[in-house]
DNA sequence: ATATATACTGAACATTCATTCAGTATCGTA
DNA sequence: TACGATACTGAATGAATGTTCAGTATATAT
């Protein structure tokens, strides 16, 4: 039992990927299964053999989306010594990962198709929850660390998730490169908002 | 032919501020001809009768929205004399308007269907465009004054669109009250951010 | 080599939904 | 009053799409 493991986690995979690629191009409910199938060689079956649904699908991808990220993150934390560096390789990581990797398109999408309390949509809310429990520590730790000015933590992690909420919609016609540009000038604005020392 | 007509026009506007209704609550897409029947009693032969599709009633609804929102500006415009004003204005009108006023779920949704190359989405971008070259105006103004730094222009206003379209998602739960005080500490970073006095 | 579990197929099914259209009702007018 | 236009009805249509399932192939274990 190891070929056929082996040749079976690989279609799975090559799915996953298909429709990764899909969802980010044409957004999730755009993308259907039939679309995966042509992209894919794979039967319809074959689809709902590895995958629950559609939804199942989805989520399998942003879970794995998720780990990668985090991941990612901590390898280059460590890296940054200032809050200052760690916002702007925040910034950097979202244009780097995020755009390419594809769910914010669906996600947004998602999050507006209020019809079914899916599973999805309560995902996503929680998504969003870590998201701000994440950059509420960050800024936090920049008021701490006398960075920042004293203000409304939680206010303010709010405001910056709107924001990358934002760009990401507005960035995402631009290429890498532009985006890039920016997201750190957005960055720039935010933090000279609330770093004590103007530039 | 009078009362017919009146009538009619009567039939028309109800379906309209149906349609608005269930698009505020539910998205474009998850609200059906059905739901619109529903809620109105017409029949859907008289929607489409008064509409060309449901395309268009969605279409009709931004129109409507839109010269609100601009006549409501100018009546409040001249009331605020620095641009910094103008800005709080802007933002204090969109939790009252556009809060109010639906098409944001609906707007932000079509923003992901790249599906098809609708009309509404060239709409949209059409929108957005007008919001970047009203946002620059008012920040180059600022510049003029001396309020704000000087910076590039172009950037910020994509900034400041970016940020208020996160924001509607983010306000989206919030009531009035939360979300002007969400709006406006918003603004302020933003303004610290670009204001050469430090608060 | 045979049996069995695993991997896969694709036609059929079920549902949702926008749109159409042939027909009916209502009102203004000649 | 009768005719014509305008306003309205709702069953039928058609298309898209997620999901199921009975059946087939393949590989591993005995």
């Amino acid at each position: 039992m190891n070929k056929k493991r082996l040749q079976s986690e690989d279609t799975k995979k090559r799915v996953a990927d298909a429709a990764r690629g899909l969802f980010v191009k044409k957004g999730y409910k755009a993308t259907s299964i039939e679309d995966i199938v042509s992209a894919t060689g794979s039967s319809k079956g074959n689809i709902y053999y590895h995958f629950k649904s559609k939804e199942g699908l989805f989520l399998y991808l942003i879970d794995e989306w998720e780990q990668e990220w985090e991941q990612q993150w901590k390898e280059k934390e460590s890296l940054y010594t200032t809050t200052t560096d760690k916002m702007y390789g925040v910034a950097e990581q979202m244009v780097l990962e995020d755009l390419n990797h594809p769910l914010t398109k669906s996600a947004d999408e998602f999050f507006d198709n209020s019809e079914k309390p899916s599973d999805v949509e309560e995902r996503i809310t929680e998504m969003v929850k870590s998201h701000l429990t994440f950059y509420q520590a960050l800024i936090q730790q920049g008021m701490d660390s006398g960075e920042f000015k004293h203000n409304d933590v939680e206010g303010l992690s709010i405001i910056f998730e709107s924001l990358t909420m934002g760009l990401s919609q507005m960035s995402r016609k631009l290429n890498q490169k532009d985006a890039l540009v920016l997201y750190r000038l957005a960055v720039n604005v935010f933090l000279n908002g609330i770093t004590k020392n103007a530039t």
